[in-house]
DNA sequence: AGCGGGAAAGACCGGTCTGTCTCCCCCTGC
DNA sequence: GCAGGGGGAGACAGACCGGTCTTTCCCGCT
């Protein structure tokens, strides 16, 4: 109970600008929490077995992250950079030539991730529901949730259709209810949600 | 750990000596784990909370409930009469004259418990998202989602809409994700899932 | 060569979890 | 009156939780 000698971390609060080798743990850690996190959530796993798969000291752990928490929100941030921008939106823009292409894409993909043997639902969700909307973790999850409909808004915008933040709102009631379906068995979430993304893509047509 | 679902609730001809002071027991605990669950998840609940709010000793409730698990799915049970049928497809059936009104109408139900001050999202979402698909609870979730999920599809047959099935599995797409764009905080998530809603009755009347 | 610091290992803390068990009271049926 | 059982109160077990702290070792720097 030392109440003086608080180490201060100011030399790596964030994850760039990585000084030497301390970086490596630090590595390490978010890739097995990436892994554990997305796989079984946040309240199944546990610091120690996060330790224990890394590789770590657990002296090491809380030198890095003060909390658990903090390390979940590191990788909810990873989850976004990842998961989100990489795998879905800049996926989906490849794959379709004009923006209601590529607004249509995000359902091809999704698809393929629901039938993927590796699939374990949206992150985003699971934690918003695991710690409740009140919860500083839910209201990240908010947030990144958030960000994700602005792509889908920046999209609908490219595209010209009228209320764009309207149907970015109604675009995410289609991701996140195939998502669910996917979760429960139905592998062909994505495809009925493509099919009504498109009824939607016509009423929001000038 | 028995998989023997007994669930020794409101059956009054098998019971023996004291019918009533062991129900009134019974009662009260589901009672409380109604008021629990509903509103923080089960992982979130423990069995001290439970019998301490239920002023119920913890012998007598591993007495009636073998284990947590065990109550949950009473619990489960009970959502799903009092929620699903009662509060959601019922009522829905009672607001619209035709069938096309009443399939609409459950968005409306919808929309207003989604500004409820006590509105909690979806149990059977939650309890899936919490425990996992492989879980026995998660199981269960899906199945009574899967009995949600026929209602509507009834409801679709009544309306004499082309595959009733499929229909059904769009439908619940567009029921879960509203639910979770509430959760989030998106109170117009009704009115944007009944908007897609109509679009899919136009697209299976024959 | 000697020093300092990062990291590993893990004991330890208070608290929580599910589930078991004991003790005693009180109510009911005979 | 009296036995018996249900129920309340709660100690207890064993595991696990997040988080702190000590000890030891190793590695690089001067």
């Amino acid at each position: 109970m030392s109440t003086e000698a608080k180490v201060p971390i100011s030399d790596a609060p964030s994850q760039v600008a990585s000084p030497e080798g301390s970086a490596k743990s630090v590595e390490r850690i978010l890739l097995v929490a990436y892994e554990l996190f997305s796989r079984r959530g946040i309240r199944d796993v546990g610091v120690n077995e996060l330790i224990e798969r890394s590789g770590v000291a657990k002296a090491t752990f809380y030198r890095h992250f003060p909390s658990k928490d903090s390390l979940v929100l590191a990788f909810l941030e990873q989850r976004d950079k990842l998961w989100t921008v990489e795998a879905i939106v800049s996926q989906a823009r490849r794959q379709g030539q004009t923006p209601v292409e590529r607004l249509l894409a995000i359902f091809d993909v999704l698809g393929e991730w629901f039938r993927r043997d590796d699939f374990e639902g949206s992150t985003f969700i699971q934690v918003l529901l695991e710690m409740g909307p009140s919860h500083p973790l839910g209201q990240a999850s908010i947030n990144y949730l958030a960000k994700l409909r602005g792509h889908v808004q920046a999209l609908a915008e490219e595209a010209g259709l009228v209320d764009p933040a309207g149907f970015a709102r109604s675009w995410q009631i289609l991701m996140k209810g195939s998502i669910i379906s996917a979760t429960g068995g139905d592998l062909d979430a994505g495809k009925r949600a493509r099919q009504m993304a498109g009824w939607l893509i016509e009423h929001h047509k000038a």
